[in-house]
DNA sequence: GTCCGTGTAGTTAGCGCTAACATTGCCGAC
DNA sequence: GTCGGCAATGTTAGCGCTAACTACACGGAC
């Protein structure tokens, strides 16, 4: 038997998406045009460019993005770390990063925190996945022995709604203060006189934040700060639910009740349901983050938005690009950016009940 | 001029991190022989193989995946769809899955299903992205319409937590049945005579096995099942409510209440509080799932957890394993797996109260 | 001895892409 | 003109790894 001739070995390649060498053959131009057309480079006459571009259409191309990181020589590994428990942050965290790190095709790592581990000992195992720079959600972003055994490494970073960014990492945050004092605000604007504030775990940077953007729309509206009105929580519903005992038991209750979290608000909703009153026409309750309890609880909640993808879709570009700089030995400056909230209003606030 | 003969170009590779080239100097052995030791092949000698295990600790060398992925001619990306609003689900899910995916360097594409989007098209979206399998977690696992067109895409895919499982999907559950009879049976062990149910939404597959499992252990153990203790529901936590009002406005109410998911257990539990009960001294109340709010509500509830995080995991690896069979042409098999739920006790579950 | 089979290792040639350099053509400056 | 300079494209050589082949030693069958 002869061979063919033809086809003697070429090996591999047998099961074939089409490759830059279609999309260049196709447009008539070498692969590297067609690199330059997908890399956005500026140095392509508008006309190649659309050639190129109509090939990659009509072929339905898709660079590999295996190749692209190793012929690049940037393949970034991104870590989350996270010790939060909160499955819906994290979960809305996640659907947020993966879709920047897909779009850069990063990698993401993501590690659970144990509270004991020490701060070494994580960056060991952040060594051990060869990881390129950190995302740090709350409550993690206010660590400062993990935010110091982070930076010796010279690892890039960025501080997810933290309340006290520092200058060695990059941060995205809200502006919790000025979150608070629109939620206070929207409680005088119905009528309310006396309204409360359960604040939240005063370990966390954000719990002061809210607590004094409720204060400063009390200030601003000539309203008297009542001590009895603030009581302490931490952020669990069962502080929530203590919390609320406090309040209502009051000899003069509050008619609007502002719980720095959603849990506690919820938490407050039942007290007060509890203590035969109705929400909202008997006592507002509001609540902050708009978690998805918020959405469960009847009836739901009115709370503060945070835009948790934008954040971390945010954060993770930074990072990348922080990649990108130290790979090239630039310095990296330190962004700081404070994204929207928002007031999302539902059922758990009405006007100031008629006495 | 004449060239200083040595380095005379050498391009790239600034960076280095150990390459199995180094691996291999420092064993006295070929890359191919590290390459092999790394992939776990059979034929190496178990001192050659010990040598270059020697030697990769020695450099702390990590393979790189991206070549990996690209020699091998092998890389997965397989899509999460997911509809599911349940964000405490979604990141254990996501966890689950992540860590699977990067063991075997495998791509994670996220993509949310809006319910009026037709299967077509979100089939043409998985085109776009160059998918190679897809995950569906509940209820999207129990949509025949988008099982069709993917079955028709010859798209491997795996059903996660069904009632139903196809023929033509891999599926990873829980014995539903089986854990509402176990919830159901230590509720009897308890003591309590008239326990009552809830039922989940009737349109998703796993509700009528609870239901089923419920009722099983009622007749195992001789009790009659009183119509008027089983109420309907619909998995949200207003449903919960509803249903729970109605029970406890029964002239013998019951002193059990198994919900089929933690919401409306959550949901009952603060109408028992309205109506002035005690759980669980007065009432017992039960849940399924064990999402956060079972841990966020007080008190915490006793409740059916599913191994939220294995089902992912074992998903994405019948997905790798499927994604391989195909590219080598096997026909693969078709995997049902079962894993175990387990039943958390926490503390709204009591003994029946003595009248 | 020759032969083949088997088990262990090494060689070669890419996977698909892009960095770095090379080339071409065109324009204005001298 | 011719030369430098720039802008648009092409060429070459890998990135780090592994598929597929080759090479060789050993050992038993004939």
């Amino acid at each position: 038997m002869v061979e063919a001739g033809q086809t003697r070995k070429r090996k591999r390649r047998t099961q074939s998406a089409p490759t830059v060498a279609d999309v260049a053959r196709l447009a008539g131009v070498s692969p590297m045009t067609v690199s330059r057309v997908i890399n956005r480079e500026t140095a392509v006459m508008d006309a190649t460019r659309d050639k190129v571009r109509e090939a990659i259409r009509a072929l339905d191309y898709v660079p590999n993005s295996a190749a692209r990181s190793l012929a690049g020589g940037r393949q970034s590994r991104i870590a989350l770390l996270h010790s939060n428990p909160s499955a819906s942050y994290l979960s809305e965290f996640l659907v947020g990063t993966l879709q920047e790190a897909g779009a850069s095709d990063a990698q993401l790592v993501v590690e659970h925190c144990a509270a004991p581990e020490s701060a070494e000992a994580l960056a060991a195992r952040l060594d051990a996945h060869r990881v390129d720079a950190v995302l740090l959600p709350p409550p993690l972003c206010d660590d400062p022995a993990l935010l110091a055994v982070l930076q010796a490494r010279g690892l890039p970073m960025v501080q997810i709604a933290t309340g006290r960014a520092v200058d060695f990492a990059h941060a995205v945050t809200i502006d919790d203060e000025r979150a608070a004092y629109a939620m206070t605000r929207h409680l005088i604007d119905r009528g309310h006189e006396r309204i409360a504030f359960i604040t939240g775990d005063t370990n966390q940077t954000v719990s002061s934040l809210r607590l004094e953007g409720y204060r400063r729309a009390l200030r601003e509206a000539g309203r008297a700060l009542a001590p009895d009105l603030v009581v302490e929580g931490d952020f669990t519903y069962r502080s929530g639910l203590a919390a609320a005992e406090t309040l209502l038991a009051l000899a003069l209750p509050p008619t609007a009740i502002f719980a720095s979290n959603d849990d506690m608000a919820a938490a407050a909703s039942a007290v007060a349901h509890r203590h035969g009153l109705d929400v909202p026409r008997q006592v507002t309750i509001v609540g902050y983050d708009d978690t998805p309890i918020a959405t469960t609880v009847w009836p739901e909640l009115t709370t503060i938005r945070q835009p948790i993808q934008d954040m971390a879709r945010r954060g993770t570009q930074l990072l990348i690009a922080a990649i990108e700089a130290k790979r090239l030995g630039r310095a990296a400056s330190v962004h700081h950016e404070c994204l929207d909230f928002e007031l999302v209003l539902r059922e758990s606030d009405g006007d100031r009940p008629h006495d």
